[in-house]
DNA sequence: ATTTAATATCGTAATATTGCAATATTAAAA
DNA sequence: TTTTAATATTGCAATATTACGATATTAAAT
């Protein structure tokens, strides 16, 4: 098939999903980690940053941009790209509750 | 191509790709969440817990534990599966990085 | 020894992702 | 207005992912 079943799975399974799969790429990581070493949010010089062509930069910006990780305004014929707090405060919650509860789980006895 | 250029990135990038690759699927997020909300980890029924057939679930469970997200213990014609709480751990703190630095640029005014 | 139950693997079709050359768009600068 | 610089889009080839039927494996139960 290819595509995934999405209509059998939970809205925050999906919404999940979208998110983690928008970060699952090192040129994506690589992206963000960018972003957050330069002290302004105006950036124009991604694709310099990236051993990747500008198409395919281009390309996964629009991905995370997409996935909500990003943000994209227009800067003159510059593009001002920042990081969105919230989608990733979506996934740091959820790393965070799975965490708690292994650690809890594990207190009561478990592999 | 199809393929991303792993050598083009350092491991840290490369392995939280791959960590949160392993995660980015509703069907692979129902998974660790069905994880935890059982008791023990001795569980021999997630098949019957996915809307997928049981060749696909043992294929997401093969990629979470080739990612280091669950291990899997033989116990007599059943598997024990169980969350690695170190996988998880990589993904949380990474993804609390992250947002330290967002809010501390936010506060430095941006976007 | 045979059956049963649980899980894995193989093969294959459908679809998605990755990457880039070529080209388009857009707005500032000259 | 022409050029330049920055980014986006299109088209396409290579590869990866998703899903499942059929089949294999494995160990307990009969």
């Amino acid at each position: 098939m290819g595509a995934s079943k999405t209509d059998h799975f939970t809205d925050e399974q999906n919404s999940l999903a979208i998110l983690a799969k928008a970060v699952a790429h090192p040129a994506r990581i690589a992206i963000i980690q960018y972003l957050l070493s330069v002290e302004s949010c105006i950036c124009g010089d991604i694709v310099n940053e990236l051993p990747l062509s500008q198409p395919t930069v281009s390309q996964h910006l629009k991905e995370l941009k997409n996935a909500g990780i990003i943000k994209g305004n227009i800067e003159g014929n510059a593009i001002c790209y920042c990081l969105n707090e919230q989608a990733i405060d979506v996934l740091h919650q959820f790393f965070k509750d799975v965490l708690v509860k292994i650690v809890n789980k594990n207190k009561a006895s478990c592999c």
